[in-house]
RNA sequence: GGCCCCGUCGCCAAGUGGUAAGGCAGAGGUCUGCAACACCUUUAUCAGCAGUUCGAAUCUGCUCGGGGCCUCCA
């Protein structure tokens, strides 16, 4: 079974092979770096980075470009509110964007470059559409003629006819048609500005990222990534561009996500329904958001809410705690002389579900059996001794941490992320670590007196404040609830 | 108005022609002084209607409901 993508461009499934053997090139439009980074900024990236790692651990030579785009109408705009210069408004969101990204947990991209440091790149492809008739200087502006690449709305799939009823042409512009969208746009006082044929000015939208693909990637590559929202315009006038200067096919595979839903409705800033990954951050440990992203397909809506959060958190702490338990079943148990197919069986499973575009909710789903296989295993009569069980769960265990990896999940100490996540819920509930230990101490000291009625008083006190007490051989310890 | 997507167990969510994965929550059981964890068992015919087919959640049409893009947006 080989990868199968969803082409946004065809509509369907198609089996991924690309450009040159063994090798993929892959741009994912990144930030305009003048806010915070949403919930659906994180989704976008996750979602890539599970893809650029899968394809590595399938054995593809993989260049990932994600590009930062620091010159721009909201960045300018932005900064004038601040009175701070563009430059330092967008260094400053560059900065975190990637801190939101470590605590994501998302591995660096091949190459981040920066808009700004194309700008010679940028020019010299509007001078090539300008040379082919397929863009026009007008007034210091330089636009794209649409009309002169018949494969304009390949993409998006959209009538040009209806597409020009409702076009505007916003003041001062000065295109020929009004779908004409712009290349270059002259510097107005006090905007950054850089020296062109046409006079200073600065890059349109768009136009940045056909140059920084190119000249990372070449004039065609393999996957082409963004969220769904950016497939018009964005993407519809890369392709005009980059195609209309090279004359070659851009992009094999146009690869979109899904958006984040709050209520069903789409997160947006006009509706004020967004959640900053920072916010979410001070709640949800980073893997729970991962885990939540990755539960679904990436193409699906999915709803954002404190209760699918909660459950992915129940969901990656059953992962944990088998973890944690699988651990201390072998631990010491080193060669038992025995083989095992268990890894390779769900190893297979997995790759089965991501090759085919892939499904990290199937993945997460086959992860789930071996956790559940894992954990029967561990709770059979004399485990220690039937070292043929033993080799099954060293095996799954293994297995399990590093396909986990591909998908970025698991890397905690299983005990560590476990209390890391305890002690960031109790902070909600009405009790303190003290106190719960306390509490213990006595229970411990009542039961060593056989007063099991006071330490079942001690445990419906503490169940009615959220905390679950469970006696081990080692002793007792608690969760919440 | 144009183009497009979605509606699967209480909740989340796979499955795109061959007879419904998985998780959370629930019920019963084993374990436990009592619990918890873990394990076992158990819970759906896929919005509705009409078609195509030997066979449909999966294809077609219609209806109802929800959403997206068409202006900046992951």
């Amino acid at each position: 079974m080989s990868l199968r993508v969803y082409n946004t461009m065809s509509g369907k499934k198609e089996e991924f092979k690309p450009l040159v053997p063994g090798k993929v090139g892959m741009y994912v439009c990144g930030v305009t770096v003048y806010d915070y980074c949403h919930i659906g900024h994180a989704r976008a990236n996750i979602v890539f980075d599970i893809i650029f790692r899968y394809l590595q651990f399938s054995g593809y030579e993989t260049t990932y470009v994600r590009n930062y785009t620091d010159v721009d109408d909201k960045i300018i705009n932005r900064a004038n509110e601040r009175k701070i210069s563009s430059q330092d408004l967008a260094e400053e969101f560059i900065q975190a964007f990637d801190e939101d990204m470590e605590a994501l947990g998302l591995i660096k991209p091949t190459h981040q470059p920066r808009a700004t440091e194309y700008i010679q790149q940028i020019i010299d492809i509007n001078q090539k559409l300008i040379d082919k008739g397929m863009a026009y200087a007008s007034g210091g502006d330089v636009y794209y003629s649409v009309d002169k690449f018949s494969d304009y709305l390949k993409l998006s799939k959209r009538n040009m006819d209806e597409m020009v009823s409702g076009a505007r042409v916003a003041p001062g512009e000065q295109k020929h048609n009004p779908m004409d969208f712009a290349l270059w746009k002259a510097a107005k006082e006090g905007e950054p500005s850089w020296e062109s044929p046409w006079g200073a000015g600065r890059p349109g939208w768009h136009i940045e990222c056909s140059a920084m693909s190119s000249s990372l990637l070449g004039d065609s590559f393999d996957i082409h990534g963004g969220g769904r929202d950016l497939i018009f315009p964005h993407h519809e006038n890369e392709i005009a561009q980059s195609e209309g200067a090279s004359g070659k096919p851009f992009v094999k595979y146009w690869m979109h996500n899904g958006f984040v839903n709050v209520d069903k409705e789409k997160m947006s800033k006009s509706l004020g329904n967004f959640f900053t990954i920072r916010d979410i951050l001070k709640n949800y440990d980073a893997e729970v958001v991962r885990f939540f992203i990755l539960s679904a397909h990436y193409r699906s809506p999915i709803d954002f809410s404190d209760h699918n959060l909660s459950e992915a958190q129940s969901g990656l702490r059953r992962f944990y705690e088998a973890l944690e338990a699988s651990t201390n079943a072998i631990e010491g148990l080193d060669s038992t002389g025995h083989s095992s197919q268990e890894g390779e069986k769900l190893e297979e499973k997995f790759r089965e579900a991501m090759d085919d575009d892939f499904n990290t909710a199937l993945a997460i789903a086959h992860l789930f059996d071996g956790v559940r296989n894992m954990n029967r295993l561990i709770a059979t009569k004399k485990f220690k001794k039937k070292l043929d069980l033993v080799a099954q769960v060293q095996d799954l265990h293994a297995t399990i941490l590093r396909l986990g990896s591909v998908l970025g999940l698991y890397r905690s100490q299983p005990t560590e992320w476990l209390d890391k996540v305890k002690l960031k819920g109790l902070k909600k509930l009405d009790i303190t670590q003290e106190e719960i230990e306390a509490l213990i101490d006595q229970r411990l000291q009542a039961r060593a007196e056989k007063n099991f009625s006071r330490g079942d008083e001690i445990r419906v006190e503490l169940e009615g404040k959220g905390i679950l007490l469970l006696d081990t051989r080692e002793g007792t310890t608690w969760r919440l609830k």
